[in-house]
DNA sequence: TAAAAATACTCCATAGGTATTTTAT
DNA sequence: ATAAAATACCTATGGAGTATTTTTA
């Protein structure tokens, strides 16, 4: 149930985008975001579900075993998510 | 990608509450809102989808086809997404 | 006529932007 | 040295609540 007022799907959105692109600001761009936005939906879902996703520095970026499992989640939502609201 | 920014899940869990507990109230107590904000919340998922979900009067509510479909993409999301955030 | 739903209005927390600082190559 | 990420600060707005009105069985 909601309460839970943090947009999920909005982080499951830019984190796929941080981890097709490669990077923060790539990410941002094609999420029509700035870097400071989506550099903080991260760590906010990260936060929020108590595990790190990203090791990451300013200079490069890598998936944690728990970033691969919970991107493969998000694929498979948001695909059926586009699905639902088409 | 977000700027969509309404959020699509508390839509999809309010929307699944009314249809499992069959009125906006039931609903509204059931995700801990007012029944108003339930209201709002279906009246907006069915702007957003360009589609009517819910025949509703003050007495009774039946779903359209359309709700029936986006019902079950919906119950299929939501407990994928129960599994990822896990 | 009494319940459930819708709505007008108000308020606040989330999340975005800008500007700046920090970090790593 | 420079480009990317993080953060401090500010702001806007989506969405929740309260109070009220509308609806229909």
């Amino acid at each position: 149930m909601p309460q839970s007022s943090t947009n999920r799907l909005a982080a499951m959105e830019i984190f796929s985008a941080v981890v097709e692109q490669g990077s923060f600001s790539a990410a941002a761009r094609a999420c029509r975001l700035t870097p400071s936005a989506a550099s903080k939906a991260i760590t906010r879902l990260e936060q929020r579900l108590g595990t790190k996703l990203i090791h990451r520095s300013t200079r490069q970026m890598q998936l944690t075993a728990e970033g691969r499992w919970f991107y493969e989640r998000c694929r498979h939502i948001l695909s059926d998510l586009e699905e639902a609201e088409r």
